[in-house]
RNA sequence: ACCGCAGACCGCCUUAUCGCUUUAUGUUGAACUUGUUUCAACAUCUAUUUAUAGAUUCUGAAUCAAGUUCAGAAUAAAGAGGAAAGUCCGGACACCACAGAGUAGCAUAACGGGUAACGCCCGUCGCUCGUUGAAAGACGAGAAGGACCAGUGCAACAGAAAGGAUGUACAGUUCGGCUGUAGUGAAAUCAGGUAAACUCUAUGCGGUGAAAUGCCAUGUAUAUCAACGUUCCGCUUUGGCGGAUAAGGGCUACUCGUUCGAUGUUGAAGGGUAGGCAGCUCGAUUCAAUGGGUAACUGUUGAACCAGAUAAAUGAUAAGGGUUCGCUUCGGCGAAUACAGAAUCCGGCUUACAGGUCUGCUUUUUUU
């Protein structure tokens, strides 16, 4: 299993963006929360994801950036969970929604967390 | 040596693992196009032994070569800032009627220079403040430095009164609050101050802003364009032609001016949204040498190419090392490592900033 994330993997459309937040569902870990859709996807394609952090809570543009790479390199590293057991495609946003500093190792426990509790709602 | 001030510059490093963006190189695969060769089928032509051979065209398949596009993996190179920030000025560039006249509005304000331009920068003069000095002056710092003989306004304290005021006392007197003196104040119908007061003068300013704009693919409301078309008058060869009419709209903050002109029909064209390409990074660029200038800045010559993302890359983790601070049993231990993230591009200004380097000046101490 590759560790990568390619642009095709990125979540983009806003079609699909749309359709995530007016019809998706939800699982949070706390400060972390995912919002998932199933979508049609291109190419056998499996997952189109996409990270945010909100101005609300960093106001500093150099924040942001620093817990939006964080939230990729725990999508990175941990994608394998979610390739392993997903039975069709699905688009997905990852959100970090706490105003408290995070460091890499808590965040990468709490995502593999999260991905276990999602794994379990989409197969119930 | 130390402290302070001013100016200029830098603003964490190394290794490993796993990643991201762009470019280049060759490579693999797929699709398409063109061509070569071979085979098959059909058709036509030629020859003769009349069912064979040869040639040509087209179709299909295979093969090889070249090109284009897409995808995959590989290698190499490059990959945030001094403020990328605030979006406060000035430009480049693009479009909107290439941009009209007047009014209003806004900005700037000594003189000279620099610049693509500026409200920026440099120099000079004047002013104010501080230090020093008997003074002249010297040194340092600061600022929003045009005009109150155009008009209107404002003015602390003192004073009767600061502008249709003229009180009190005394004196003079043509007996009229007419004249003078005293008194307050910088200034008392004699004028002066004030434009970080209105105002005046001079100069400049059209608007929008890369989500600008152009193209490709997709392709629809009906905004747009063209023709016909509303009403009235005249002419008429009865087909039409010419002139006028204007609710409203566009160009603006307003007026003038100019321009389009209801509803409808036909045709053309093709908005927005989502996607791709261009704009998009070679430029008032950077570095070095040298010439000019007090300086800001600039001429010449040589060299270099230095981010181009777009739900938005430029990183994450681990270990080690710098640096600073604190504690110290002088072995070390602990903590911190700033401000902050390109979005069309430049020149400024303003604000934020741990720490460090260099230069100049001043004070104090030590040695000679």
């Amino acid at each position: 299993m590759t560790f990568t994330y390619p642009k095709h993997e990125k979540l983009k459309s806003q079609k699909q963006i749309d359709l995530l937040f007016s019809e998706g569902k939800s699982v949070s870990k706390y400060p972390l929360r995912l919002v998932f859709a199933p979508v049609e996807l291109e190419n056998e394609e499996k997952i189109k994801f996409g990270v945010s952090v909100s101005k609300k809570y960093f106001k500093k543009a150099v924040d942001r950036n620093y817990y939006k790479r964080l939230l990729r390199e725990c999508y990175r590293l941990n994608k394998s969970i979610l390739f392993e057991n997903l039975d069709k495609p699905y688009a997905m946003m990852f959100f970090y929604q706490s105003k408290e500093a995070m460091t890499f190792t808590e965040m990468n426990e709490k995502t593999v967390q999260l991905f276990e509790k999602f794994i379990k709602e989409i197969q119930s």
